[in-house]
DNA sequence: CTGATAAAGTTGATAAAGTCACCAAATGGC
DNA sequence: GCCATTTGGTGACTTTATCAACTTTATCAG
């Protein structure tokens, strides 16, 4: 899977990257109390997402792929579920596992939380032209297109 | 600013972006034991890497760019400052603030966490060849260009 | 210069989030 | 059936984040 000859990791790109992410998190932070109505917070917010995209999933499977302890992620979903934004359900193959799904309102939420995020990123993609930013969707596409 | 026909923020490209940061959390929260051996946390690492990208820096810059309450900035700062990692001195043009640095020891641990965000990084971006890793660089370099 | 106002940073009290150890039910191998 | 594992949940505890004072220094009007 990988050369003999191994490449260093690029720590520019890593730099760069850092860059990006801590505007998108300071600039949610600031926008949150305009679209953050439910209060999900950053946290829950960041369970929404993640459910939106792996729908439908084992709680399991959450807690692995965001790598968080079980019991906070079990009572994310909890509060989730009391603001009426996801629902449990019993698996029928595996009486252990719960299933997850979004309810109506809460995709309502995750829609307005993924155009919180474009509009954030729209804003620091400014310097970026049109086809640069195509550019870099479809390379963000290239290498993210599963969701996993 | 803005032209009059505004165009609507690209869901797509934010949920791709979302991914991107969702993975990156996930493995560096499952690689921390290996590299975080100051054990700063994410917390203590963000604020190094400001730090690191804006040094040297004034406490309420930091605040305002982390967009965190300066209250907890400070107090990640004592806890920096205790384990060595970063210097405080006070400004000869104004009195009241603090101008941040890191220590040689600091800049070991920015290096480390430089690494692991890379090497993350690097991994994530397995599907893409050379040239397109060398895209995406270019793109993001061109967005953010400036440590602002 | 004086007094009012504001800004930078710190501290204290409290709320929220994260962590750790354990528990109960369901599954699967023997 | 019996034992080890897995899944999800709970309780107790630690850590972190938040909000409101407070101290010091700077700024500015008069």
């Amino acid at each position: 899977m990988s050369t003999k000859t191994r490449t260093l990791p690029d720590i520019e790109i890593g730099q760069l990257v850092d860059r990006f992410m801590r505007h998108i998190h300071a600039d949610l932070g600031r926008k949150a109390p305009t679209f953050d109505q439910e209060k999900v917070g950053p946290a829950g917010g960041m369970v929404l997402m993640a459910l939106a995209d792996q729908e439908p999933v084992a709680i399991h499977e959450l807690v692995r792929s965001l790598a968080r302890d079980k019991a906070q992620i079990t009572r994310l979903l909890q509060t989730l579920g009391a603001k009426g934004l996801i629902e449990k359900s019993q698996s029928p193959m595996d009486g252990r596992v719960c299933v997850l799904q979004l309810t109506q309102k809460g995709r309502g939420t995750v829609m307005r939380l993924r155009v919180a995020l474009a509009e954030t990123i729209d804003g620091l993609l400014d310097p970026l032209d049109v086809q640069e930013r195509g550019a870099l969707k479809s390379l963000l596409k290239k290498a993210f297109d599963d969701p996993l």
